[in-house]
DNA sequence: ATTATTAGTGCTTAATTTGCACCAATAGGG
DNA sequence: CCCTATTGGTGCAAATTAAGCACTAATAAT
């Protein structure tokens, strides 16, 4: 370990919070941590960590060094990418980012088949629903939900995001079955909120084929969709989920659609976003397996949901287009 | 010596063309690069360079990592750089570099000075005419004739630079001592010359006050301007030269100012040209060593020559500001 | 007051790198 | 045209370096 790895250190102390934890994620002594670190100030002549025994915090010329550190490993992985453009066959790691529960449900399978085929390949899956730094991180590709943002990065849609509103038989006999909009708002219900972002408003077409919305009444919110499915299963409350994130709970007579009349709006869709236009080889074979999984004319999750093509205003819609 | 070292590694050897030439400069074995360029490639999992025994030549891919490493090397130093304005004494490594002349006549004698003061710090000084990446390479302050250019670098000035015409006794006996600016057109001269700048005309306020310039008759180019003034002491030519490459030639007679009626424009300025203006302690330390050297009022080299305040128009040039 | 967790340190052990000797290949000089 | 000097590459022993372990001091939580 020389200069420029103990600065990635530093950033990973910083990242982490406390040696400990970055020789537990590294898996090395404690001691290693601290004589690295203390290394790199002697080298530096200027002590970056007020260390407090109990807790770390940067010094001000710290701040700049770690500002360093962060362009230094967006440089370093800039420089494997573009190595790696001119690999003939996969070959290293493959470093994936994934919404959690997509990850899961498809890329876990994709990522089987493809160690199948590629054995000499790493493959590090890290599932996340925030925003990670792709480049800076040096992943290779991501998948999420939604619409691109981020401008530097290149986003391609893979799939369609279509919703379906599901309750339980118990929660349908409980309140009977809702035949309206209306109806619907006063019920209780789940939706997906984190940090950022709070799902509580539905886009649909109304019957004079306007766009229109309607706000829910969530008395759960939670920021994972697998617990959106079971508190829909429960019967205390429905769901509007991505027909995605749905297993065969609806075959299995789990969960019933209902309002199947209204032309719900898609949700965004499903991307797979790059860091760079040009993507090594193992990048390219990657979204091919994934591809496999999820189909490339209808996605498979639809395939679960029986006539889903006919609900929710699908029929109307706009086929997707072939990947 | 990991991963980025080895990029930097492999600046050095494209720098400096060979293993071999490396290794010398490193004073390590030859099989240490070989081997150290080996496992990058390794680690990139792409050749970076074309061996052919006797010669070597960057890869298509090797180009790419080459850009890299340039920011790979000026990025840690800018991190270096950052770290030593946090020091409140100097320590560590001077990086200075010089005009080669100039470096010997002035900066050599400064360097002395500083190390007794300073005997913990290191200098490395480099003699150079041409332009080097300052912020790159990791200088610390370089010394500069001429006018600043580079406007990402911040450039103060240390001394004005006032030419002088002279020539030998013998050339003088040879040709008779020229009264007018037309005679010294005829009369053989040496000038500088390096690859991108050819001095070769002389501006100066005539007698009308209005700036006007006259070209010289070259018969001797030179990119070394030692070269020049033992040029002029041999008699063959004439030299037009800064007062700052004289030593004490005009006292010792043998080189005699001519033509000294002309009112001759300055040739830009000396300067101190940083990589930044934050500078750290050890470079404010050393630029007060060098203005000792060079003089506050009136630069030391133009007291060598007798009378130089009444000279070539320099009475009616305003004075210097106070450094 | 006690326990658990933090960072720091000296010493032994393990890993890594370096240097040396040698090989194969090639450009330049006589 | 041959010979010499210099280039990069390789295997192995030696030297340097880093890592791990056991322990200490300090502190926050219980």
């Amino acid at each position: 370990m020389d200069f420029a790895s103990r600065l990635l250190l530093l950033l990973e102390v910083k990242e982490l919070g406390t040696f400990a934890k970055v020789s537990e994620y590294r898996n090395v002594d404690r001691s290693v941590i601290s004589k690295q670190i203390a290394r790199l100030e002697d080298e530096l002549g200027v002590r970056v960590l007020n260390r407090t025994t109990r807790s770390l915090s940067l010094t001000a010329a710290g701040n700049e060094i770690i500002a360093q550190a962060v362009a230094l490993r967006t440089l370093l992985n800039e420089t494997k990418r573009l190595a790696q453009n001119y690999h003939s066959e996969p070959k290293g790691k493959l470093k994936i980012t994934s919404a959690s529960q997509f990850g899961r449900m498809y890329v876990q399978p994709a990522i089987i088949e493809f160690q199948r085929r590629f054995p000499q390949l790493d493959v590090e899956l890290r599932l996340d629903d925030r925003v990670v730094d792709m480049v800076g991180e040096g992943y290779d590709i991501g998948f999420r939900f939604g619409d691109p943002k981020d401008s530097t990065l290149i986003a391609r849609k893979l799939a369609r995001n279509r919703l379906a509103i599901v309750a339980s038989p118990e929660f349908i006999e409980r309140y009977g079955m809702p035949k309206t909009i209306d109806e619907l708002k006063s019920l209780p219900c789940a939706v997906y909120a984190n940090d950022g972002l709070v799902t509580d408003t539905l886009h649909y077409t109304n019957e004079h084929g306007q766009v229109a919305s309607f706000d829910l009444n969530p008395t759960f919110k939670v920021n994972d969709t697998e617990m959106l499915v079971s508190a829909a299963e429960s019967g205390n409350v429905f769901s509007v989920i991505s027909a995605a994130m749905l297993n065969n709970q609806i075959l299995e007579g789990k969960l019933i659609p209902i309002l199947t009349d209204v032309a719900l709006a898609d949700f965004g869709a499903l991307y797979a976003v790059y860091p760079h236009r040009d993507s090594p080889i193992k990048t390219r074979l990657f979204l091919e397996a994934m591809k496999e999984v999820i189909g490339s004319r209808v996605p498979v999750w639809e395939a679960l949901i029986p006539n889903f093509e006919t609900l929710y205003g699908n029929a109307s819609k706009p086929q997707p287009a072939l990947l």
